[in-house]
This record gives structure tokens, sequence and C-alpha cells, in this order.
DNA sequence: AACATGATCAACT
DNA sequence: GTTGATCATGTTT
């Protein structure tokens, strides 16, 4: 798969002012690019899930406004980083309008540059397995909680657009490991990638 | 008490 | 290859 890394092809600010299911599923095959100590790492995504501002019971900011899910809050394009299990981080980015509280949880990626520097934070694992998984996903990409409120729009931080996959490519279930809501099928993944981390329900 | 998880191990197909 | 049980770990409710 050919990829260059190139600022000029990246997401702008209206792509992540859409309908949030609309953005998650849009997500799927375009990059995530994020420079550290001068190395450029980036990623193809390939699962990805939307948490609602409305009637979404799994979704952070179902309780409201709280220290946690402040950066829910931001404008569309908005970094959101929280830690779970008290061990892993798990990435959003916010959608939609400021206020509303929505974003797209990005669950797994194909790496595509970088993977040196994958491999050195996330051990000796197969390629396919580095950033399979939100919480191997951040780690990765060493998201902490430090990048809330980071917007996508910088040149060591944006998302490329890359390829387009049509429907009968991605695949669409319920999300993975929440209790509640769980009726809603909000996530979406690339069928027959080898990095997606959880068994697809069809 | 729950939690948008992952590593490990045993058992299986 | 898969599935299922178990648990580490800290923050939020």
């Amino acid at each position: 798969m050919r990829f260059e890394i190139d600022f000029e092809k990246h997401l702008t600010k209206g792509f992540f002012l859409q309908k949030t299911e609309l953005v998650a599923r849009k997500l799927i095959g375009k990059v995530l690019v994020r420079k550290i100590n001068n190395e450029y790492l980036a990623a193809m995504i390939v699962e990805a899930e939307a948490y609602l501002a409305e009637n979404d019971l799994a979704s952070h900011s179902a309780v409201g406004k709280t220290k946690r899910n402040n950066p829910m809050f931001s404008e569309g394009g908005t970094i959101y980083v929280y830690k779970i299990y008290g061990v892993h981080h798990c990435v959003n980015f916010v959608t939609e309008d400021e206020g509303k509280g929505c974003a797209v949880l990005i669950r797994a990626g194909e790496p595509l540059a970088g993977i040196d520097y994958f491999k050195k934070v996330r051990g000796d694992v197969p390629e396919h397995k580095l950033l399979s998984g939100p919480g191997n996903f951040a780690r990765g990409f060493s998201f902490t909680t430090e990048d809330n409120h980071k917007t996508l729009f910088a040149p060591e931080l944006f998302v490329q657009d890359f390829m387009d996959f049509p429907d009968d490519k991605i695949g669409v279930s319920e999300r993975i490991g929440i209790a509640k809501s769980n009726d809603l099928k909000l996530r979406f993944y690339l069928r027959g990638n080898k990095s997606v981390s959880a068994k697809p329900r069809e």
C-alpha cells in the first residue's frame, strides 16, 4: 500500500463537524499522522465507534459535563483521551459543534510509518497487532491525558485523507465492551483487515 | 462498584 | 487458529 505523508491532504474542521455516525464511518481508511521526536508515525484507521450526545447511555457525556469528559464538549476536531481500568488510555476525536458532547473512539489501526517506534513501545508482537484495540492504539501513538484539548489541524498531529472504501467493505456492529445502549450499531470496521480488534458479529 | 481493556493461560476445533 | 476465565490497575460515580 503506497502512502506518503502530506499535511496538504489533512482533513479540515468541516469533516469533524458532520454527524458523529458519519464521521466514524468515513474515518475508516483515513490516516492518523503524529510526529514524535522528529519521527513520523502513521496508521490507517480500520475500526472506530461513535459515541453520541443524545440517547446514548454508553457515552461519557451522558452524565453531563465532568472534569474527565470536558474535552468531549469542545469543537469537532479536538482530542479526548481518558484512562480506563487504571492502565490503558483511549483516544477519541471530538465531533460536531462545541457544547454537544459527542466523539469517535479510535479502536484500531494498520501501521504505515514509524513501525520501529510502535515496536519499541508495544513490544515484540506481530505487526498487525501493534495498534489493534483502543488501548494498544493509544499506546502505540503514545497518547496520554496530556494530549487532551489538542486539535487535529497541526503538521505534527492530523488526519490525512487516504482510502475511500465502498459500503460493502465496511462492517457495522454493536460497540465493544459496553453494558448500556448496546443495541446501537455504532461500530464501523474494515472487513477482513487483520488489525481489527474484535471478532465482528454480523 | 463499575469501567468504551489487554495479557496470559488453559482448553479446544 | 479460537474462546473463556482471571486479574492488574486507578479514576469516576
